[in-house]
DNA sequence: GACTTATGTGATCACCGTTCACATATAATA
DNA sequence: TATTATATGTGAACGGTGATCACATAAGTC
């Protein structure tokens, strides 16, 4: 049973500010965030916030924190499905990672924002952590890894490949004029040209 | 001969300006850059500002432009240097790239950064239309390129794969406790990786 | 020298993040 | 249940921010 709005105390106002940032952010973009703004959609005074988050810096991370968990599920499905239906997890996982960045460019920038964030933050640094992991599981099928703890070139080139296409498609001159189906067909292409380097 | 400071004219504002975002942007950070102080570092009234550029993003915009430009002369000098003693002039030009990132981060940022810069603005728009073309002119000697006018997926994934490296070791979890030689390693083993996809 | 245009100023505005004393709700205790 | 302690939300205030506008002053033109 949820509780009755119209009260002095919200219930569960740190989640519901980053509904708002999600809210904000998807619909005005990262730079119109604010936190008078959150307060006011979630109905309460701007002060308020400041109960949850030391910062604005604070909040941002808090979303860069759900964004990177949920890019990272995002792929893990992706790479499960293509295990399944035997496909290249690899490829999944990658085209996943530019679909995301394409679906949902605030969280995107969010995410690896450094002067944003507080990269130090143990949940953000934790969620990022546990997405390069996610990443290495999709690349485990297709490369040869010999250390499992640390990026190997070649798991570095992937990464880097598919976050560069990405972040041109998103921030960049690439693709700007562009639909989402021409977009992931030329990360398709992208992630086939690759594929020679990953054996 | 330069004009006497002490002057109700200032001269040269719109220039000043601009390095006085250089200088700020250098040492604080990109979102420490105020109008106001960029106009005190010059030794402006804040409101001056605005006789030179419509906002603060198209002040942002000409600073990114500025960093567009001074990129692709590092390119330039560096495929020519390359192509003189015999280099592959694509490691050169991949090399520089993440090079000036690393020394440069708030330039980097702020020369794709969508939200804080007019895009369409014509010299933004220039500057990286001719940053394209060095980096197709990088490629040209190791990418075979059927049509020169738009990018290839070879070239397409040249670019992301530098792209995103430069944009992962600085704002990224990639290279975080390293300093710059270790990341220079990196690019060049990532771009070593690379080649066997290049032919 | 008079007139026009370009450039810099100062006051002012609404909005921003942030703080703090205070009000109110929930939980714990007696 | 009554009391107390703690958690949570409020409202007013602060300085800083981008932006505007009438005004002041310089430079360019005839």
């Amino acid at each position: 049973m949820r509780k009755d709005r119209n009260q002095y105390h919200h219930g569960n106002l740190a989640e519901s500010l980053l509904d708002a940032v999600d809210q904000l952010a998807s619909q005005f973009g990262l730079e119109a965030v604010t936190l008078r703004a959150c307060a006011k959609l979630v109905g309460v005074s701007p002060s308020s916030a400041f109960r949850h988050y030391a910062d604005k810096r604070a909040l941002l991370t808090a979303f860069a924190t759900r964004a990177l968990q949920q890019l990272a599920e995002t792929m893990a499905t992706a790479s499960e499905r293509a295990v399944e239906q035997g496909d290249n997890p690899f490829h999944a996982v990658g085209l996943a990672y530019v679909e995301f960045a394409i679906d949902k460019p605030a969280f995107f920038r969010a995410m690896w924002s450094e002067e944003t964030v507080y990269v130090n933050d143990p949940d953000y640094s934790a969620a990022a952590n546990q997405l390069g992991n996610y990443l290495k599981g999709g690349f485990a099928a297709t490369i040869t890894d010999s250390d499992p703890d640390s990026f190997s070139a070649q798991e570095l080139l992937a990464w880097s490949a598919v976050h560069g296409l990405a972040d041109l498609l998103v921030d960049g001159p690439v693709g700007s004029g562009d639909k989402k189906p021409e977009k992931m067909t030329m990360a398709r292409q992208m992630i086939e040209a690759l594929s020679p380097a990953l054996r």
